[in-house]
DNA sequence: AAGTGGTCTAGACCACTAC
DNA sequence: TAGTGGTCTAGACCACTTA
């Protein structure tokens, strides 16, 4: 009787409605006797109920069935060249821009930054056997980070993710007419694209902010 | 001493490169004797960090720090009324089409199931304090499910989540044309539209596939 | 073959909070 | 204020995997 047996059983339980949504469920030392175990064993297995979503635990109030249960997914975002290369196809990438300027208000306010801060520009096409797959502009915070290279032969997602360490973070999805991306991505201006936009958080302060707009057809996909 | 010291710990000595990418990190028992706690502390601190995506644990191999720390985010999927009052506004939704109809091949084989499955198919319309928001077209599999509700009063999705215990399933994000959805949503067919495809797998089989049409402006948000 | 993480146990103390 | 979950400890055994 390991904890993800326990686990399991309650789970089994819950599903068979012997105790339905918004039912307390015995308490820990209760389930512990029940199956034979030590209460730590239980713990573990209702805290991965509650990890999961199935159970909603309070002190004093004990643990019960959750009436909505709030489904989680959980995505792993590999940098975008391990992306490509899981397709099989051949990752290159093109800096098509990169000068220095102030950041503009819009960008630096999603940063959490003053307007006008100092920053470096980056316009960076992805792709996948020659074929653009995503059109990439970034602004990047030098402030916050070390010297910077030349991104020539580094794309700057994989130059930060082994450089700098990374504290917190957010992570945006749309879609979106292609617009300004229209041209490297080789469509329409007005053809729907999927956007991902990103700020990055380090210990210094704010990193970077990226916007990438990927080809038509790209989707995310996510176990639940 | 808690664990999650431990935990903050060690991620700060990670972040402080005294343990690089790639570098292996002192054992357990060695960690415990160092900050003067049980394994088990420690063992539970390092288990969040591998959870977290800093770090990978191998028998016998020892614990790493991730070389190129897959970033992981987590994503809440509340029901969509939840989502509309969540914003202050009143959640409604009409029923725009019912019927009964074998599942056509596409649509059945994302479920899993054989062409020309029996399904109830539904089209909803939700609104936020009056405007309509999402279009909605689902699929459901009778056979794996207890006898069906008119959905006049309920919509599929509270009354799928309150009464069928849910195993599995995956949920797809991309963007798209409006489409079938824009008159629905008032909006013009090639308007870009953001687009969420969920199939959803219960004890006796794949319950149902629904296919959510965003109206422009909304956004997917998630914390790294 | 040996060392590592994974887990279990029995007992204990504590913080929170509903009553 | 009493009961619940949250956590820690010290010790133990085991499974896995790499050397």
């Amino acid at each position: 009787m390991g904890w993800e047996d326990i686990r399991a059983a309650v789970l089994d339980r819950i599903r068979a409605r012997e105790w339905p949504p918004g039912a307390l469920i015995p308490g820990e030392e209760q389930i512990a006797a029940d199956y034979g175990v030590a209460r730590a064993t239980v713990n573990r297995a209702m805290q991965a109920l509650a990890d999961e979503g199935f159970v909603e635990r309070k002190k004093r109030a004990g643990t019960r069935v959750a009436a909505l249960p709030t489904r989680r997914a959980r995505l792993d975002i590999p940098v975008l060249r391990r992306e490509v290369e899981a397709t099989g196809a051949v990752y290159a990438f093109r800096l098509l821009a990169r000068h220095e300027a102030p950041i503009p208000d819009e960008a630096a306010m999603r940063m959490g930054l003053p307007g006008g801060t100092p920053g470096l520009y980056l316009e960076t096409l992805h792709l996948a056997d020659g074929r653009p797959q995503v059109f990439e502009t970034r602004w990047l915070n030098p402030a916050a980070l070390p010297p910077l290279p030349d991104f020539a032969t580094v794309t700057a997602n994989e130059w930060l993710v082994a450089e700098v360490p990374f504290v917190s973070g957010d992570l945006v999805f749309s879609a979106g007419p292609a617009g300004a991306a229209a041209q490297a991505l080789a469509i329409a201006p007005d053809t729907p694209v999927f956007v991902t936009e990103r700020v990055t958080v380090g210990t210094a302060g704010p990193i970077t902010l990226v916007r990438q707009s990927h080809v038509p057809g790209y989707r995310v996909v996510m176990q639940l």
